[in-house]
DNA sequence: ATAATAGTGTCTATCAGACATTATCTG
DNA sequence: CAGATAATGTCTGATAGACACTATTAT
């Protein structure tokens, strides 16, 4: 069933002489929320890059970069995300699409935000280049996104408040951050990290998204400590493997714990 | 403090003589799973547009447009919506963004998703225009997509089969569409309406959101058959009302019920 | 044995699910 | 009052939260 058009061409025959026209069109790019735990996991990590150009020279900012011809935003997202720290195969999510037209002062540009949880926080280049890229200390609480790297000496702090707004019938009540330090982050990223986090909490309560962050074999305090870090408070112990019973399954082996006496036993994700 | 860049200029400077350059930029539209309920709430519909040229010429499509330039992608559903239905203040908000590369056969496309809810699915253009378009039956279960127009006579099915993939060290049940009818939808835009009704069934857990598709003041009885339509399962009145019980306030008044004896009586959403 | 962490047992308040009953309206 | 729908009452099993206890290791 070959249908004609009003010019009487076939579909073929109408993408042969297509042309996209001037229609303006944006520049599209993603940006990435990465965030690993600390060697100790006392604590989460998260990947930020300093500009070396305008806008925003001198700035930190979260990586991520133009999405090219031939590749959908996910796969965009991935080769930067590899790029940056050699990670492969780490969760990797769409987060949410920024598309305010003045949100880069340089031109019409949308940001497609994605999260990636890895189990390491691996060695990224160090601090002289002209991109420099480093790993922060991140602590996001009810009130508060505090990212700080004490080798560097930089403090980017933002308070969030709580504003409520509708849409159609229905009511939110949102995070606004507001900036509490010299440093800030560039762009909207503040944003991204803020709907990162709030969609990885929701998350949490109906997927194994913290499981991405442990190591292939781990052991339950380990992963208690995770789904600690990442959901921002303390879980009972014996809830918590009550919780995780069905979806773990023993290797056999035990790990030496890190300062402890008793060793803890290894598991994996069934 | 006035940062200089590697070639001197100041950001006002830089961004004077900025050139956006020749990266390959996609054209990006917005499209949108508008849902609404039948007049006696015996169900759902679903406006599609019909398609006046290539490709999928004669095809079904969700109804959507250009972001322009000056425009957020919020702005242009909004847009969008309001031109095809008059509809305004309804409730609006992004799902996802499609960027397969060939997603579109004419040219880089990249699609920011949305669903609106409406309480009513007011009027349309009809048949005969190049572009029409039309409120659709719209029924969606757990193995099931089935969207159909008796009065033009056409189906459109989609079977829905549960496929397993990773992302990192999470698992993941997702489904996917399959084709069962003659008729098709056009493009992607069954991905877009089955990750919009997945979206929807969960944010239904902790928003107001079928509120939304009830009218300023509503029965409870009419409330609970909306919940159930955007659920694809009934309730217990009883424990309906106890869950909805601190989020509404009564009116004082009380509606007519269509065909009962005794009359509901009606509230708002507080 | 002691100290420190790993791992298990169990009580309780809450709540979703299920079903039963009472209330109100029209003819 | 009969029939139909609106609204409320109450039982039960599952479960999240809380706390207490036992087990295993190194020194």
């Amino acid at each position: 069933m070959e249908y004609k058009d009003q010019d009487g061409l076939t579909e073929k025959e109408f993408l042969a002489q297509y042309n996209p026209g001037d229609y303006a069109r944006p520049s599209v790019t993603v940006d990435m929320m990465v965030l690993g735990p600390k060697k100790d996991y006392s604590g989460l990590k998260i990947l930020l890059i300093k500009r070396g150009g305008h806008p925003f020279i001198n700035c930190w900012a979260l990586p991520g970069g133009f999405v090219h011809e031939d590749e959908s935003c996910y796969q965009a997202a991935g080769r930067e995300l590899n790029e940056e720290t050699g990670l492969k195969n780490v969760f990797l999510e769409q987060v949410y699409t920024f598309s305010k037209p003045d949100r880069d002062p340089r031109t019409r540009v949308m940001s497609v935000a994605y999260m990636a949880l890895s189990p390491v926080a691996p060695p990224v280049r160090g601090g002289d280049d002209a991109v420099a890229a480093a790993w922060f200390d991140f602590e996001f609480s009810e009130n508060m996104i505090r990212i700080h790297n004490d080798d560097i000496g930089v403090e980017i702090n933002y308070q969030l408040s709580t504003k409520r707004f509708k849409n159609g019938n229905v009511k939110y009540a949102n995070l606004v951050p507001v900036l509490k330090s010299k440093a800030q982050l560039a762009f909207d990223h503040v944003e991204i990290i803020l709907e990162s986090m709030i969609k990885l909490r929701r998350e949490i309560e109906y997927t194994d998204l913290p499981f991405s962050m442990a190591n292939e074999e781990f052991t339950l305090p380990d992963l208690q400590v995770i789904y600690e870090l990442l959901l921002g408070h303390s879980l009972y112990k014996a809830n918590f493997r009550i919780m995780v019973s069905d979806r773990i399954e023993a290797t056999g082996k035990k790990a030496k714990s890190v300062v402890g006496r008793r060793m803890s036993e290894l598991y994996r994700l069934k």
